[in-house]
DNA sequence: ATTGTATATCGTAAATATACGATTAAATAT
DNA sequence: ATATTTAATCGTATATTTACGATATACAAT
């Protein structure tokens, strides 16, 4: 009697929703827009920009790396963490061929 | 020590947050592809074509109702839910601000 | 009035997410 | 070599989500 019966749905729906996902907790769209406007950005000023401590930050960007809509390069004592930009599109076409699709009707 | 400071965020990223969880699960994205491909559906039909039973079901139109994506009007015994086409809209101009706002650079 | 049907809600168990202090790891600088 | 800095990870507490059976509710039909 396992939980999440993720596996029952389609590739599509999946993925869509894991992005969703990604982008459910407002520290990680604030993420977003910050890394984005400045195109690349150090842990260290996020968590300086964010009312979350270094640890919960870290988190939040871990599960944005693990979702693929970040990336992040070593760059001597710090992390340098950027947009991951095919990720992005692809979320974003996956999005936009949702709303294509859901919209005709009505 | 409260949980989920969500509040401390900008009104647009919580906003953003709040739609994307709801369609953070599958079986959400499946929901609304449904209601759309049939421009209005009976909660009934949902749940045979889900692999979920029908109290799980009926929670996630919940949280899909609750996020203003889905309406459900009485028809009858049953109710009949429709996607909310203002709330659906609204979500897709934000995402797309966000895309917008996020992609310039780089 | 009783029965049947459709959907919501309750109760509950397990999984996952959020948050943070403390610690660790890894590179730099002294 | 040692100290400093930066970010990840660990441990832990609490909250939320997911799932389902059982029950309640509300209307329709008989």
């Amino acid at each position: 009697m396992a939980f999440s019966k993720t596996e029952a749905f389609t590739d599509v729906d999946q993925k869509l929703a894991l992005w969703a996902k990604a982008l459910s907790h407002p520290a990680r769209v604030a993420i977003l827009r910050e890394l984005a406007q400045r195109n690349a950005c150090i842990c260290g000023e996020l968590v300086a920009n964010l009312p979350l401590s270094q640890a919960t930050v870290s988190q939040h960007l871990k599960v944005l790396k693990e979702a693929g809509l970040i990336s992040g390069e070593i760059d001597g004592p710090r992390i340098c963490y950027c947009i991951h930009w095919p990720t992005l599109e692809e979320m974003e076409n996956a999005l936009n061929r949702l709303f294509k699709q859901i919209k005709p009707c009505c």
